[in-house]
DNA sequence: CCCCAGTCCTGCGGGC
DNA sequence: TGCCCGCAGGACTGGG
């Protein structure tokens, strides 16, 4: 599940493409359902065929090539999407390629296994309505201190739960909220409003360090081995989970603690009950 | 404001 | 050996 480190990764694995021109585009059609893809083909190659991308961003868990006049092409890869500049997985799950020239780039394929992501072009208005700062919080690697806490700290939500909300703070996922609230030693049930400024300080710091290391790593490839980089490669970070699907285990912190598995808004939380207090 | 269950989708692994 | 079921969870929706 692409979360910002691995939607980095496939980010800078596509930067080469910056300032080489759309040829075609294509949407392969396997035996799957297809994807979301929008607009049609048709209209999409009207609006950036023959134009050269002017930039390669990510806009918390989304992959975004910038062409211009405004146009915004958008990946988000949700559960099993891989942004690709080497030969996909397979040809099945293959949904949609960006041929391109003048560079050393020929293609840009999206392929998902499961289908649940999409790829859209938005003009400067529609990508504002639809990503702007109403819908999607400050980046997890870019926001202050102040910033976090003053966003979350009103609301009575554990605080597990309202890390994956993406208009509170973009890019962290069901992973990385276990490894970051570890890291942090905040227990992940204890509400927002309840949270210490010390506290509010080891999150922020946690953020950074987990999301940071596990870019260096170029993300996780979790046992499904659906995760990979722009060239079709295996991220590092999984073998450094520190809780992530590490259930029975000892924690690696205290060398005392039991690592549990609990449900939160129905997904997998996992915390050492003894690093992580409920209470102070 | 917050919570919960359901929805999309596919592959995999447990249980029988 | 094969088949069914549940699980994985990102983003979204509808109802309480």
């Amino acid at each position: 599940m692409p979360e910002l480190p691995e939607v980095e990764t496939m980010r800078r694995g596509i930067l080469p493409i910056v300032g080489s021109r759309v040829v075609q585009l294509h949407a392969p059609r396997g035996r799957c359902r297809p994807i979301l893809i929008r607009p049609a083909l048709a209209a999409m190659t009207r609006r950036i065929g023959g134009q050269a991308v002017t930039a390669v961003d990510r806009l918390g868990k989304r992959v975004v090539l910038r062409f211009p006049r405004d146009e915004s092409l958008v990946f988000e890869p949700r559960m099993t999407g891989l942004v690709l500049v080497s030969d996909p997985p397979d040809t099945e799950h293959l949904r949609f390629g960006l041929e391109l020239a003048g560079g050393p780039v020929r293609h840009v394929w999206y392929w998902d296994l499961r289908g649940l992501g999409s790829v859209r072009l938005l003009n400067a208005g529609q990508f504002e309505s639809e990503l702007g700062s109403d819908r999607l919080g400050p980046d997890a690697l870019a926001v202050t201190r102040d910033e976090l806490r003053d966003r979350f700290a009103e609301r009575r939500r554990p605080i597990k739960v309202a890390l994956l909300d993406q208009q509170l703070l973009a890019g962290v996922g069901n992973l990385y909220a276990s490894e970051v609230l570890h890291l942090a030693r905040v227990h992940p049930e204890r509400s927002c409003d309840r949270i210490t400024a010390a506290e509010w300080q080891r999150l922020h710091a946690a953020l950074r360090e987990v999301l940071e290391e596990a870019v260096r790593y170029e993300g996780s490839t979790l046992s499904d081995g659906t995760y990979r980089n722009a060239l079709n490669q295996s991220g590092g970070y999984q073998n450094h989970h520190r809780v992530y699907d590490r259930a029975g285990e000892t924690c690696p912190s205290c060398g005392r603690g039991e690592i549990r598995r609990i449900v939160q808004a129905q997904r997998s939380t996992f915390f050492c009950p003894k690093c992580q207090t409920q209470r102070k």
